[in-house]
RNA sequence: GCGGGCGUGGCGAAAUUGGUAGACGCGCCAGAUUUAGGAUCUGGUUCCGCAAGGAGUGGGGGUUCGAGUCCCUUCGCCCGCACCA
């Protein structure tokens, strides 16, 4: 019995599609291109076979459509700046360059032990200078098309390492490396003006149709749009007005108190001569905004004196307080509020005793459910004591606004108090903010806005391993001045010392002394670099035309963008994929030519989970550290009791990782590849088991012997097809058809673990086969070429020997995917249910398509129906054509 | 809190989108082969039941000739955002 040799056998057809150039496209006119392209990975170290997932995904993408007869462009890179490469630099003393390019070499290596088709010579870093001069070089062009810009901003600052860190650095209030409390810092940072296109953003995303629903959804709540209004407040004793932003303008006249931001610019002017406010504000800015520090923040506030009117009420004045519950980067950093109406308003409200004027009611007292009102009452009761209010309509409803604050807009109709705006009739919450907007726009005191969450991006990171900004600042007169496009790149320096705190660029001694270009005096460098996000941002671009002058070649990129397939993890659903597709537009808008819609399509596939264990301490344990007995598990030198933990994503730090060289040495790359594709649809999370491995394994094997040793002497390659098949041979060819039928629309549809199961049943049905005539024969070829052409995406080198084992001379990656006779995958006999009420009965076999009558007959015919229909009397029959019978009786 | 997703055998999962639930595989059971183990082959494997039969897609209700699929409700798990005015 034969064994098949992976070892040979895949490192020869590595070398032989290597040698025939399989893996470069075509860029052929007369073929439709398909982009594939999988999330270029950040160079750490070594890959293992979880990371491997997301590349055969894009493998077997990219041969199925190459097979179907498209021009392929699938091309692999390294997004290789980044702070692991600094860290890395620091404890194993080895410069963040030779690191990167080290874990390149390794893990170029392991994608090609892999049997990628990737197109070599496309290959990029975006640590090259070659790659990176261009980017540097459309920053230039944003800026010049005002998109780039630079202000003063609160970033998190380390005050040990002298750094800014990212959101994600900072843990616990706390420097992921330092541990010292992070403090909040006015910093110059550049920034790009991704907010100018956050309504195109948003509404593009409708036509995105070949991505999924939770991407766009996550987009969408990211861009964050909201419609309201900007409402002015005229101040007392003060000329200039403050604007408000609301996205409920319906609650004006339930306004009882305005808040500021602390970082409001008004609040810093106040608390210029107010030591309290200072102080407050101070302390506000100390807390930060970590996420557990706004969990537990309970709403304070401080009452700076100032008075603001109501825009519809000159009498009525509203106190203006510093609240530290307002945020400078929404809306306009002010607020009013409505504490009947706002829960958060409401908080604050009590706590500071300001009034709580409801100013809607529903109008239907069935809309309240019994149990609400009570809540409220027992609310009021327990609390506070209120008079219950009563609507004005004087239907007798009551509002009672204890601690919640009725914020339910969903119900149909609303009473409201609008003061001098409306006669009292019902109003819909819709039609009172009309009302409301229409009034401050008459008045000059306020219009209808959209305002959005997105924030512009902060690209400017005090770090060694990125791309320079080339822009430098004028010693004399710090004006900021572009570096000339001729004398880019800006490099980074190799000599560099990054075992002192602080930005290395700015320490360096020589690199940031520069002279201005227009004025021929000292100038100063920017020493920060680009976020990392920056060069993934438009390597999809670089790929069209690896080696042009310019960043990319319009004649190129027309060809082959858009991406017709991205793949790649939902961690980069809103950062990476926002980016990029405002890069893009961005890119249009600064005199460069592209596809606004970077990825027409997307797959996000679901992480490879493998088992871990825990020791009676939480130490992580290794698989091969414990042992089972009796359903408990213990460590094996000690036996001390160990706990199953959950399925994880393979890391090191939970010591669950298999790594790629230990699945390819001992089953091969094809038997990995398998595992990868059929256990888990590509979109859900697949658990890597040994069993699963082998249960590959012996598949691989089963196939091999099939193809090896048939039941049956096929038929020489090319032989002329018999005239007549026996039934068997005729019902593997049915078989045969319709599984190339069928294993087409899963592959396109990315079912692809039912593709595999397909073509699993395709191959015991092979087995099964006992005559041996010469239409035997004959189908057995065909069956055994069909299986091969269709598992070759999945398992590339296998397919291949198998293929010359068939005798033929050429090879799979050059053969094209088989065609289909879809008169042969016909059924000609059906088999279909007969129910009786509902109830599945028995059922009978027809010929397709057979008429109603027919169909009937037969199911009522049939001996378990007639038993179910044993003293009733049939009603009605219903036939669905080739699917069921459906015999009412009663 | 807001938004989204998912609950199907012992396990991973299928189900032509409202039409024979559990394809395909893992595991397990029995048999064959084998000195033995492994590998391989054959058969079985949703549950209850000797069987006839009955029950069954997290729970409850509904629509329909017919529901895993649609609607309402409820429970559980997972993910994203989170003081966004």
């Amino acid at each position: 019995m034969s064994r098949y040799n992976f070892r040979e056998t895949e490192a020869k057809w590595q070398a032989i599609w290597a040698e025939r150039g399989c893996d470069k496209p075509v860029e052929d006119a007369t073929r439709d291109k398909y982009y594939v392209l999988e999330m270029f990975p950040y160079p750490s170290g070594r890959l293992h076979i979880g990371h491997a997932r997301n590349y055969v995904i894009g493998d077997l993408i990219a041969r199925f459509k190459k097979a179907k007869g498209f021009s392929v462009l699938h091309p692999m890179g390294w997004d290789a700046f980044g702070l692991p490469a600094e860290n890395a630099a620091i404890q194993n003393q080895v410069h963040p360059d030779d690191w990167t390019r080290e874990n390149i070499r390794v893990m170029r290596g392991q994608l090609q032990m892999l049997g990628l088709s990737y197109d070599w010579d496309r290959e990029l870093a975006t640590c090259d200078p070659d790659y990176y001069r261009h980017e540097q070089k459309m920053f230039l062009d944003f800026v010049r098309s005002g998109l780039a810009y630079r202000k003063e901003s609160w970033v998190n600052w380390d005050p040990v390492d002298h750094t800014v860190l990212a959101n994600e650095q900072v843990i616990d209030g706390k420097g992921w490396r330092t541990g010292a409390p992070v403090e909040r810092r006015k910093l110059t940072q550049w920034f790009l003006k991704i907010t100018s296109f956050a309504d195109e953003l948003q509404s593009a995303l409708g036509a995105l149709d070949r991505w999924p629903d939770r991407v766009r959804l996550m987009q969408e709540n990211w861009i964050g749009r909201s419609v309201g209004a900007k409402v002015l407040f005229a101040l007392d004793g003060r000329d200039e007005p403050l604007e408000v932003f609301t996205t409920r303008p319906d609650t004006l006249f339930g306004a009882s108190f305005l808040a500021l931001s602390p970082d409001h610019p008004l609040a810093e002017e106040l608390a210029a001569d107010n030591r309290d406010l200072a102080a407050f504000i101070e302390e506000c800015r100390r807390l930060g905004t970590s996420e557990e520090a706004i969990e537990t923040a309970e709403k304070r506030g401080l009452d700076t004196g100032l008075r603001a009117r109501h825009p519809f009420q000159p009498d009525v004045t509203l106190p203006v307080h510093v609240a530290n519950f307002v945020l400078m980067e929404y809306g306009s950093g002010a607020i009013f509020g409505c504490p009947a109406h706002d829960q958060r308003d409401l908080d604050f409200a009590r706590k500071y005793g300001l009034p709580v004027t409801p100013v809607l009611w529903p109008t239907d007292a069935t809309m309240i459910s019994d149990q609400e009102a009570a809540n409220w009452d027992r609310d009021v009761r327990d609390r506070f004591d209120d008079d219950p209010l009563q609507a004005p309509d004087g239907e007798g409803l009551k509002l009672h606004v204890g601690k919640a604050a009725f914020t339910d807009t969903s119900r149909a109709k609303y009473t409201y108090d609008l003061g001098s705006l409306t006669d009292g009739r019902a109003l819909s919450v819709d039609e009172a903010k009309e009302i409301v907007i229409e009034a401050l726009e008459q008045r000059g005191q306020g219009e209808a806005t959209v305002r959005y969450r997105l924030r512009d991006w902060g690209v400017s990171r005090q770090r060694y391993w990125g791309c320079p900004i080339p822009v430098m600042y004028r010693v004399e007169d710090g004006a900021m001045v572009l570096v000339p496009d001729e004398d880019l790149p800006v490099e980074l320096p190799k000599d560099v010392d990054l075992s002192q705190p602080g930005n290395p660029l700015a320490n360096h001694p020589t690199w940031k002394h520069t002279t201005c270009p227009e004025t021929g005096k000292p100038a100063i460098r920017e020493t920060d670099t680009f976020d990392t996000f920056f060069e993934s941002s438009w390597y999809f671009l670089r790929f069209c035309s690896p080696h042009a002058a310019s960043a990319f070649d319009a004649k190129d990129t027309d060809y082959w963008m858009p991406v017709d397939q991205y793949i790649g993890g939902i961690e980069h659903a809103v950062l990476h994929l926002l980016y990029s597709r405002f890069f893009t537009r961005a890119l249009n808008q600064s005199g460069h030519h592209v596809t606004e819609e970077p990825f027409a399509g997307l797959m996000t596939q679901g992480m490879v989970v493998h088992e871990t264990y825990q020791d009676e301490n939480g130490n992580w344990l290794f698989p091969e550290e414990v042992s089972e007995t009796g359903g408990a598990f213990v460590k094996e030198p000690d036996g001390s009791p160990v706990t199953k933990g959950r399925l994880e994503k393979m890391s090191k730090s939970k010591k669950n990782v298999v790594g790629l060289e230990t699945v390819v040495d001992a089953y091969g790359a094809d038997t990995g590849r398998l595992v990868l594709m059929s256990d888990s649809p590509p979109e859900r999370d697949l658990e890597w088991t040994e069993t699963g491995l082998e249960g590959a394994w012996r598949y691989v094997n089963r196939l091999w012997r099939l193809i090896t040793e048939p039941a049956v002497t096929l038929a020489p390659v090319g032989a002329a097809i018999p005239n007549a098949f026996s039934d068997e041979a005729a019902a593997l060819r049915r078989e045969v058809h319709k599984t190339i039928l069928a294993v087409e629309q899963d592959f396109e549809g990315f079912r692809l673990n039912r593709a595999v199961a397909r073509l699993r049943e395709l191959t015991n049905a092979i087995a099964g086969i006992k005559g041996a005539g010469d239409g035997e024969a004959w189908a057995m070829r065909e069956a055994l070429e069909a299986l091969t052409l269709m598992i070759a995406p999945v398992m590339p080198h296998f397919a291949e020997e198998a293929w010359a084992m068939l005798g033929h001379q050429s090879i799979v990656a050059e053969t094209p995917w088989p065609a289909a006779d879809a008169t042969l995958a016909a059924d000609e006999q059906i088999t279909i249910g007969v129910q009786v009420n509902g109830k599945l009965r028995g059922t009978v076999t027809l010929p397709k398509d057979a008429d109603q009558t027919a169909a009937e007959g037969a199911a009522l015919a049939e001996p378990n129906v007639q038993r179910a229909l044993d003293g009733k009397t049939v009603r009605k029959v219903i036939v669905v054509p080739n699917r069921i019978v459906n015999v009412v009786a009663a």
